[in-house]
Formats: structure tokens, sequence, C-alpha cells
DNA sequence: CGCTTACCGGTAAGCGCTTACCGGAATGCG
DNA sequence: CGCATTCCGGTAAGCGCTTACCGGTAAGCG
């Protein structure tokens, strides 16, 4: 479909060689500065390089020496229809691609970024196709089955966001365990309510899997009420937990004295439905989500999360896999640590400093 | 400093050919749907492709057909503090990338994402890099020079982003004069406002400059009071306007009825500044912005703006970069149309509707 | 002053893919 | 049944670069 194109009268490194009077070798020598070429030479080359300002031809270069110097992130995005706050905001992977990126420039790595339509069918394809773009991947949450990544990963390195590490593939994630534990503890041991509920995220988020298991161990352990199952089966969007929250009420249901989200977008759809029901937050339901994204903290009330070092997230995740990348190395899992951060939806009072303040970079105590 | 690696046990097409028992020549021509190799061939070559599950090398792709399906978008961002509602939101920039990468999904193309610090010193060697490594550039405002544009320009095709075309590049940008015009008239015309001042944006940017004429000339021509110069030059950051905002106070000045700024970013600050300095909006000096970013209606007051068409902004950037790059075609230039935005910073009561409810992804009334 | 050692820098062999070109087998016709 | 016409698919020539290898010249030594 994109129709080729046979180079032109596109300059290469002969181009530059002949005007310099001496061989491509040299011309290659002098700009990857490897070799002795003797400063008379190099002058020629210098010269010739800026008067005809060329430049080396990226895929060439890759394809000599194996190495592309580019790598791929892909992200699902798309067509879930978005609350204001979530289509504002940056989220969760915006966060996390930004320290990706950051990361990558400092060792001259570009960033090719894709991202695949939640209902696009053959994920795999597209990936494939980054692939065979780039030096390595890094796939976010629910991207690809285990199989897929095993196909992928024979192709190029993978690290995975937010899962568990694979023969093939490394991953990185954040420390769900703690993470959740303290937060349940927090609203069954700090608070004493009695009922808690878990809004999940998608079913196949490892992530998910591992705060619903520690919901529930904590829950039970703390001898407090709980519920989870199909009825709160959400999809760590913002329409998922309000749509939860809907149903729950429209069949009538009790709904229990605080629900743990899955994600802060979750958080966000369910204190929407709880709003426009009349049920007050923190008073009647208190509300807790995971994550902190940057609108965490302008909810009403604000949102009392996990927060998950996102920035980090990505520089780690570049980091080994540009291990892996030039060498064998790359551990292959990394878990960063979380911290609970307290603000009013879980029946907190206002914290003394307003910090609302525009200046305010700095952030609320943990 | 990355070290190069040579191309290990990688499995290339040979391999694949001599699984299924055909040439390289077979296996290309089923890979790329070229030619007419029979339906028995396919057969086995589909087969092995996928017991191997080989993905042919994009470089070596790239290089044999002079395409490689890569675009780049070059913008800045950094060193600048940034006030709360800019980090946390997406700014100017981000909405037009999102713009940029929907449509070059679409056609196949990778987006390469590369951010300049501002205090990067050879951008144009970072900007060339890129180019080495794409079929084409998109570049945000005030990347380059114009003799910096001709250089890239003539390794790559270049659409620039609210610039002018030169004669080696093209240029995608929005109406400022008719959005500056309506923006001034409303102020001057509607309010009456006699006295206004334009907090300019960079000096080198030629959005800033269109804008500044026209603030100037529609001032003029309804012969209200305006202030322009270097005590009004901002940077288009929140902090510039804040800085201009500040000094002027300090120096004693008098502030205008109303203050035009060059962009939302830089009304954010301002406002900022005001609101520090216990000056009320729009009670005692109006403000506005120019973009619409999608914070603009969330600020207190919500922002009276220029909104500009950024996603498409984004589309069209792709769209035009493309024709150039499969064809020699592409309108050297596109202007797209911008719509006021009141809302009441300007001075005007809040409009009937709150439209605060999440759920409304409609937007206000031009 | 002749031979060894160094040092430059040129030649050429790939890197993995696409595709022009061409030869062989199969088909159709007289 | 023989020759012309198709149709497939294989061979090989690049795409622009890096780099191993090697030959030539200059420097070092006896």
């Amino acid at each position: 479909m994109p129709e080729p194109k046979k180079g032109k009268g596109n300059l290469t490194i002969y181009d530059v060689a002949t005007r310099a009077g001496v061989s491509i070798a040299s011309v290659s020598r002098v700009l990857n500065g490897l070799g002795t070429p003797r400063a008379e030479t190099r002058e020629k080359v210098i010269r010739a390089v800026r008067e005809l300002s060329f430049v080396p031809d990226g895929s060439a270069r890759a394809l000599s020496n194996g190495l592309k110097e580019v790598i791929g992130v892909v992200f699902r995005r798309g067509d879930e229809t978005l609350f204001e706050d979530e289509y504002e905001s940056f989220l969760y992977i915006d966060v996390i691609n930004r320290g990706i990126e950051a990361e990558s420039q400092r060792r001259g790595f570009d960033v090719l970024m894709s991202s695949v339509a939640f209902n696009d069918e053959n994920v795999l394809q597209r990936v494939a196709a980054m692939a065979g773009k780039t030096d390595g991947l890094i796939l976010h949450d629910r991207m690809l089955s285990a199989v897929g990544i095993a196909r992928v990963a024979s192709i190029v390195p993978v690290v995975t966001l937010a899962g568990s590490p694979t023969p093939e593939s490394m991953n990185v994630r954040c420390d769900n365990e703690s993470g959740m534990r303290a937060l349940v503890r927090h609203l069954v041991v700090d608070h004493h309510y009695v009922s808690v509920a878990y809004i999940s995220g998608r079913g196949d988020s490892p992530d998910n899997r591992a705060r619903a298991r520690i919901f529930e161990a904590e829950a039970a352990a703390a001898a407090a009420d709980f519920q989870v199952g199909p009825a709160w089966q959400g999809n760590y969007s913002a329409a998922g937990g309000a749509k939860v929250i809907t149903s729950l009420l429209d069949a009538g249901t009790a709904l229990p004295r605080a629900i743990v989200c899955a994600s802060d977008q979750t958080a966000i759809g369910a204190m929407h439905a709880l709003a426009q029901r009349g049920i007050r937050v923190p008073q009647d339901v208190a509300i807790t989500g995971f994550d902190d994204v940057p609108v965490a903290r302008h909810l009403h009330p604000p949102l009392t999360t996990v927060r998950q070092p996102m920035q980090e997230l990505g520089v780690k995740a570049f980091e080994i896999l540009y291990s892996r990348i030039s060498a064998a190395g790359g551990e292959p899992e990394i878990v960063l640590p979380v911290q609970l951060i307290v603000r009013e939806s879980c029946g907190c009072r206002r914290s003394s400093v307003p910090a609302t303040s525009p200046w305010s970079l700095g952030r609320e105590q943990g």
C-alpha cells in the first residue's frame, strides 16, 4: 500500500568520499570516530560532510552493524469512551512513556511509539511489525498472551510492564502486594470499615490478579466482610468502574462501606456513578484507587490511592532492555516500591496543608 | 557508545526459504503479496514463516526499497519548571502528537518521537540523526532556524508546525489572524475595554509574530490603548507569563484592563501571578489565552481563548508529509480555521449550562 | 643505506532484503 | 507430435553502510 520509491538522487557515503578525495572507508571511519584517520584526512572528510550536509542512512547503518538504535513501545488505546478527567490528563501509560523516552535519549536510542486499538484483532501482527523495526520492545500491560510474548521475544528482546517475567522476556512492575496490603489495612484497621469490596481490573491482567489476591487475603485476615466476583468485575477504565456501581445499584445490592478500585481510572468512574445516585463519598462509601495518576488529587474528594513510581517504571524498563540489547545481561524482573497516599476519599480529613497552589510541585506526604 | 553487535543467530529469509524448500525470491514475493506465486508455493512459505515465527528485518527492507515506513516527530520539552496545571495535562504538543500518531497508523507508518531539551545546544545534530532514521520529519514550532530547516529538508521531506513554508519545507498552522482578530474585537468592542496588552510568546516564533501583529492592528483599529514591547515579552510558558506580570507590578506599572496572552500556558502563569497579588480576574483585569488546551476550561475562572484544532493539525501534518513521501505532491501550506471560545476570564458570565458532568465530552459553544 | 615495523587508508565482502532478468516446465496450437 | 507461448520461480545484482584484510609508504633500526 505504501508505494515504494527508489532512492532518487540521495547522496551517499560515496558522494562524500569522492568530494573529499578519499575512500568510503575513511569517511565511515571519521563518521564513527573509529580507527586512527590522520588529522588531515579527517579534516577533508568533515568538510565534505558539512558542505554536502550528509547524514548517513539509518537503515544501511543498522543493517550493517546489527543495531538500529531504536526501541519500540506498544500500548493499547482507544475505543473505550473516555471520561473527561481521563481524556484531559496524563494517564498511567503516558507517564511511563515519558520515563522511557527520557532514558532512551541518554543512550542515543530513539523510541518508536505505537498504540494499538483495543478492538484491533491482530495485535500480534502489529507487534511483530514493530519488532522488525526495532532492537527491542517494551510492551504495556495486556498486550499479548504468553505465547504471543514468546513469539515476539524470539525476534527481539522484550520487556513487559506489569506482568511477570517469562523464560524469554523480562518484566518491570511495582510492588502491588505491599501497596494493596497497606491500603486494605488502612481501611479495615484504621477506619474500622467492616465491609469492603474490590472492583477489579481486566481479568487477564497480572497486576489485577495480584491486587485481588492480596485484597482478599488482607480483608480476610482482618475479619472484614468482603465482596469480589463477577458483579465486581471492572476493566481498569472509568466506564468499567461506573458500570459496576450502576449495575449493583440497579440490582438493589447494598454497597459495602468501602470500595477498593483496581486503578485510579476505575475509581473515577465509580465515584461518578455514586455521585449520580446521590451516594456520598466518603461519608456513605469510601473509595480508593491505585496508581496515583496526576488528576487523582483533584478529584472530589481527593483520591486516596497507592502511588506507583510511574516514570521510574519507564526508566527501569528501558534500562533492562538496553542492557539486554547491548549485552546478554539484564535482570529478569524488577519490582519497584509503592507508597500509600492518603487523601480524603477514604474518609480521612483534609490534610492541614491545602497545597492547592499551582506552584507546589511537591506532593503530599505518603 | 552503544556497543554494536553482529546479528547472532537471527533468522533470515534464507532460513525460511530453506525450510520451505523454495528460493528467497519466492519467500519475499509471498511476504509482499506480489508476483503470482502458485498457491502451493505460497502455502509452503506461509507455513515456514509461521513455524519459524519469522519477521523480516526492517532495516534491510528499508534499505532495499528506499522506504522505512517511519516518520519522525521532534519537539522541545523540558527545562522550564512546569506549573502543576501544565504538568498534569495534555498540552498543545501532546494533543498534536496524538493526531500525528493516529493518522500515521492508518498508513502503516510508525512514529519515532524525540524530544530535545530546551537547553540542548546542537538541536540540528539531533534532528539530523532523526532524519537518517526516517522517511520524513515533522518539526514542532521553534525547532530550527530557516537554514537548519533547509539543511534537514535536503535529506528528508520536512513539515513544520506553526511557521511558514520555505522553498524546501511544508507547513501546517492555524489561522492565527482571524482568531486573534475575533478575540481582540470581543474585548474592545463587546466588552468596551479601553486598554489592552499582549504578553507575547517567544520572539522567534512565527505564530507569535502573527498574533502580535494582528493584536496591534485590531487594537489600533478599535482605538484602544494597547501595550506591547519588551516588558510584555513572554515565552509561551506559564513561568514566562507569571514573570511578566510580576515584573510589571514590581515596577509599579498600572495594568491594562485586559491582557491577551500568546498561549493558554502563558495565561495560566499570568493568572497565578495576578491571584498572588490579589488582583481579580476578570473583575480587575480580563485575561485570555490561545490554543484551548484541555485544562483551559478548568481554570478559575474558565479561560476565554481561541481554539486551535490541535489534533487536526497533527493529522494534516502527517497527510502532507505522506503525500510528499509517496509522491512529489503535497501542498506547501495548510491553514486550519480556529474558533473563539468565550468562557469567563474575559468578563463574560458563566454560560447557562454548567457542563461539569464528566460525561460531557461535548464542548461549549464557540 | 637496506630491511623490519607501524601506520594509513583503500578494496571488497558482507548485513538481509527486493526485484529485474532469465531459463525451464507446462500448456496450447497447428 | 513439435514448436510457440505462458507462467513460475530461481539467480544475482544491488540498496548504503561497516570493517576485516591487505598493500603501500613512511619511519625505525642495524
